[in-house]
Formats: C-alpha cells, structure tokens, sequence
DNA sequence: TCTGGCGATGTAACTGGTTACATAAGGTAT
DNA sequence: ATACCTTATGTAACCAGTTACATCGCCAGA
C-alpha cells in the first residue's frame, strides 16, 4: 500500500508555515478567534482560504473522544414503520449536534451484533435498538465498549436497557378490546414473523390471551402490503365466514382491505378489519382503517433526546412508554350491522 | 471541562504494559496475529480481553486516512419514497464496508448545505445527493474539500457531478404517451411544490411540453397521501369533468384515488389516474394504480456501487441511466368507455 | 528603574494508534 | 568460527490536531 498515493489535503502546519505563524495560533484561530489578533487571525484565515485546509474529522475526535455520531439499528426501512421514527429522530438528533448512521437489521439478531461491531469500529457514541431481544455478541460488545444503548419501540421497565416506546401487548389488547365491544366472536389475526421480532410476538401473545374466549386463527406473513393479501386469501379460504380481522400491523392491513374489496366482501359490512400502528396513509384507505395509533415521530423524538442526553451528560435516561389510542374510522362495525355479499 | 471527567477506556499502551510487551507487540496482535509469538499473542490477547480493550475509531481513522464513513442527503424519509432507495443503498454499502449517515434536507438547498458541511466535520468520505440543484455553498463546500458527491434520482450527463438516476422528463412524457393513446383531452396534473425539487419540476415541464395540444390544469400540493387528497379535491371543484388525472408521485395518487372513490366518482370509469413511482403498495390500490415504474431499489444499489468504487480507488464513475417502463394496472381506460355517475 | 500584569504568540507534550527501522536471539550453511 | 538469514520484539517517529505552559514585548504603577 503505497503511503503516497493517498491524496491527503494540507494540514494544520501546512497553513502556519505558509501563514507564519505557529500551529498553536491556526489552532487558535479556528477555535477561540477572539484571543487572536486581528491582523494575525485574517493573514491565517486568508491562508486557510487559499490552501483549502479543512480540519480533519479524525485528528478532532482523537483529541475531545468525541465523535458526534449515533448509531440506529432497526429492522428495515423498506416501509413507513421505521422510516417515520428514523426520519424525527434524525430531525432530533442535528439539533443536538449528532449525526445518524442507520444499519438495517432484518429483525435477525446475528445481523444486528454484526453491525453494531461496526457501528463501534467506526466510532458511535451510541446505540438505539429496536426490542429487546437481541444477540449475547452484542450485549458482550455493549458491556465491554461501555457504550450507551436505548431500545424503542418497545417499553419495559424491568429491561437492563432504558426502552422508549409502547406497550405492545396493550396495543394489541386495545384493539381487541375494541373487537370485543362490538360483538365480534370469530376473528382472524394476521401477523409477521415472530422469530426476532418480539414487538409481534407481544402483540400476538397478548390477543391469545385477550381473545381465549372467543374463536381466532392466526395467521403468518411478511410484514408487507403483498403480505396481507396473501394473508387475507388464506382467511377466506381456509376459514370462510370470519367477523373480523386484526392485523398487526397498517400494512399488512392494506392488504386485507384490497383483496376483500377485490373478493366482494365488504368492509365493515361483512367483516370488520383492525390494525395497529396509524400510518399517514391508514386515514385514506377505503374504509378508513380502523387502527391503534403508535406515535411513530413522538417515539423518534424522545429516543434521539435521551441518547442525546445520556451520551453527552453521561446520564442514563428513565425508559419511557408512550401513549396510545384507538383511532377508529370506517372499517370497524358492531356484529350483525347491514351483512350484504355472502362468504359461502 | 474537566480532563479527567472522560471516562476512557484502556488504550495501546495500557495493555502494552500489562502484557509486559511493547506497543508494536499489541498492534501486530490486532493486524498481523501470525507475525507475532503464539505465547505472547495469547498472553496479549488475554490482557486484552481481560481490560476490556476496544481500538479508538479516531486513531484508526487518523492513521488509515480513511473513516469508511458516506452520507446521504435527501429530501425525506417520510415515505416510501427514499426509503426503498436509502435502504438499499445500505444494504450495498455494507458488502463495500461502509457505513452510511442519513441527513434529511426537506428539498432545501440551504439545509443541504449546512448539513453537509455538518457531514464533512464528522468525516465522510463521499455523498449522495439528490438532484442537481444544489446551493453555491455546497459547491464551495466540494471544490474544497474534495470530497465525491454522486447525484441521484436524476440523470443528467452534462452536469459535472455523476448522476444515477432516471430521465425524468422521460418519466412523465412516457404517462403523458399513455395518456394520449388512450384519447384522453382534459388533464388534471398534480405535483409537489416545484421550489427545491428539481425532480419534479423536470416532470412537470415535460408535462406542460407533452400536453400542450390538450386542455390541462396544474395543481400544486404536497407530496404526501392528504396532499393528493386536497388536489383531487380542488379539481373537482375547479375544473369539473377532466378526462385523467396526471400525479408526478404515487403517494399522491393514493390520496386522489380515496377522494375520488369518496366521491363517487369511478376509477377508470369516470376518470383515468396515471402516476409515477411505483411503490410497493401501487398494486394494491383500488383499482390497482397505472404509474411509470421507477427502480428505487435498483437505483440505490448502483449508486452506492458507484460511490464505494469511487472513494475506494479514487476512479470517478459515470453518469448511469435506469431504465423506466409503464405498469399498466386498472386505474386508466380509453377516453369515453363507460362513463357512469355524473361529474355535474 | 524595577516590577506586575496583560495580550499575543510560540514550544512541545499530549491524544491513540501504526509502522519504518533497529536490535537481539537462534539456527544453518560455509 | 564466521557470515548470514530468519524470527520476534522493541524504539521512536509519525498521523493531525489540541492545549498547558513558557516566552516576549509593552505599558502602567510604585
């Protein structure tokens, strides 16, 4: 490897050699100008114009131990379930001077433990995770680097970590309240996969228990728009009549929507759909759906400014659980409203 | 500031003198293991692990000259928009070993440049930037620096910077061909604002060139699901009957869809709807959304290629074009099929 | 005139690694 | 026995900055 071939720009004694002055005077001039003299700080910064000298990222960080950049390890972005928090939390986080290095995780803890390696190789002061279920490699890692890491979308008191996020199971058992109230007995439950994932895994482990009395199905997709129709077409296949569907997730429920649309079934009136999450795009499907709203920014927000805090002021933040609601619109009806097209 | 407040972990020469070894010695254990003494390779490795030693990303990165660190900025994350193409990128990028930092410019020139050089300070190696619109600032910032800037989501090959993207004037005058096949006269287009967002202003103005035989309306709103809602809304109260209607972005047809259906009105019956992106969810509208297919995902994939090649051995890339082609789903019709319900 | 204080600047030691070069020990061919 | 090579390790200079401390000139007060 050639050590000449690197194309390096000028540097600190580069500019006060061709300044004359001394590297401690460019150095002053770029951090306390006001000590420097007037005549003195314009000739450097002249030089420093000329030459094109842009400090070194590096040189800066070996010398404070900081590096301002935060790490997000989340799922994926390839839906608007991440992307909105992502999106506030980098919002958040310039404001706090910090820079967001996003790794995708594809809820595989192996893929996770990986990436925060190299997230830390490259220097984050900090992690945000998502859940609580992840690799001992990377609870190894966190112990020996010491580094900050908060969890989100998920909140637990008694987790070692400090959590940002809601109670999944409550999520779930909202809706399912909500199903409960109005009369509906037989419904099926759409979800992702739940190896990894344990936000699913509580919201479906929580519809288990809040619906025991009634009758549901479950059923497995990936966490797609494509996947709730293939969810859907298993429903009315391999079930046939059912009052309701509770997806688990906004985009699973659009799924369902159109491919019950497409099938003839008509939403309310033959079958009631639920979901969670709320999405932007949940206030104009056709019905409106029916959701548990999960403040997606909110959550972005409160992470990014208690990693901020915690990794600036080295104080470990208080986890923190977020509200929910149930935003109901159109496509819930009590049981036995106006039944119209037939499910065989 | 208090020095000492830094809780530093160990470094080189801590486990040097705990090995009883030099710090030459512990280096070649971490970057030539076999060099070194299997004895002493263990008994470094013991200490090491023992004092919980973690190499400082600074000094790898003031030696190496290198951060393996690339920024993205971009308008939004807050659809699917970007999203499928940063993902992507990221999930290439890491196959080349880099990270990626992700900095959201709301499509303003100013914010773009403040955050790149925000970038540059943390030590990014190379951009991706969207478009060719870009503040003098910026420029300023790159010529200086020296840092590769690749634009996406545009081609042009006469601009100085490399682009990977797609024509999208191409894109909107393949709709418009479509449109006009189908013998359509009267024609709503929808945008977003223009201001910024060079994207859509290269559709928009090969809009208003492909049209200009026919009758047609502009209306500027949001890029977002309501902000399709609102254009529906104010066509049908401004223009009355059109023939199609024309959306420079898929997320605003999903919300033109929804009011129009809201409405009454019929898709395709009463009215065509064409739009360009093709997201994941545009094959599952109701009807299933007619759009000019864009390679997101493609788009970031070749891009990071690109920019990792680039930083990597110093070659610039050039200009890449990707190919588009039109999805023709359910939402458009030939001009004067069955026209039902009544637009007054 | 001597001393004190201040403003402006320089010197050199740091930060935490890498690495060119030097050194020392041990083995082997001559 | 000598020269020579290999292997294993150490020393110290380097990367590009920051900063504690030293220095210098100058002016005011004693």
């Amino acid at each position: 490897m050639p050590r000449g071939s690197k194309k390096k720009g000028p540097n600190l004694r580069d500019v006060s050699r061709a300044a004359g002055v001394s590297v401690a005077t460019v150095s002053r001039v770029l951090n306390m100008p006001d000590v420097v003299n007037k005549d003195t700080r314009e000739r450097v910064e002249a030089v420093i114009e000329k030459l094109g000298f842009v400090r070194s990222a590096a040189a800066l960080a070996i010398n404070s131990g900081r590096t301002r950049l935060l790490g997000a390890l989340i799922p994926t972005l390839e839906s608007d379930i991440f992307s909105l928090t992502v999106s506030s939390m980098e919002q958040t986080l310039v404001e706090h001077g910090f820079s967001l290095i996003v790794a995708t995780t594809d809820d595989d803890p192996e893929t996770e433990a990986r990436k925060a390696k190299e997230l830390v190789d490259v220097g984050v002061e900090g992690f945000f995770i998502t859940g609580v279920t992840h690799d001992d490699a990377f609870y190894d890692l966190l112990r020996r680097t010491q580094v900050p890491a908060l969890a989100i979308s998920y909140f637990d008191e008694s987790y070692h970590l400090p959590t940002v996020g809601y109670d999944n199971r409550l999520a779930a058992e909202i809706a399912c309240v909500h199903l409960k109230a109005l009369g509906h007995q037989r419904v099926a439950v759409i979800h992702g996969p739940l190896t990894g994932n344990d936000r699913n895994r509580a919201r479906v482990d929580a519809t288990h228990a809040a619906l025991k009395e009634h009758s549901c199905w479950f059923f497995e997709e990936p966490i797609s728009v494509a996947g709730g129709v293939a969810a859907a077409k298993r429903v009315m296949d391999q079930i046939g009549r059912v009052d309701a569907i509770f997806c688990m997730s906004d985009v699973m429920a659009f799924g369902v929507l159109h491919e019950l649309h497409r099938a003839g079934k008509a939403v309310p009136g033959d079958v009631s759909v639920i979901s969670i999450h709320n999405l932007p795009a949940s206030e104009f499907t056709y019905p409106p759906l029916t959701t548990v709203d999960l403040p997606a920014r909110q959550m972005g927000q409160r992470a990014a400014e208690r990693l901020a805090q915690w990794v600036e002021n080295d104080v470990r933040p208080t986890s923190l659980c977020l509200d929910m609601h149930l935003v109901e619109r159109g496509s819930t009806a009590p049981f036995g409203g106006s039944k119209s097209s037939g499910w065989d």
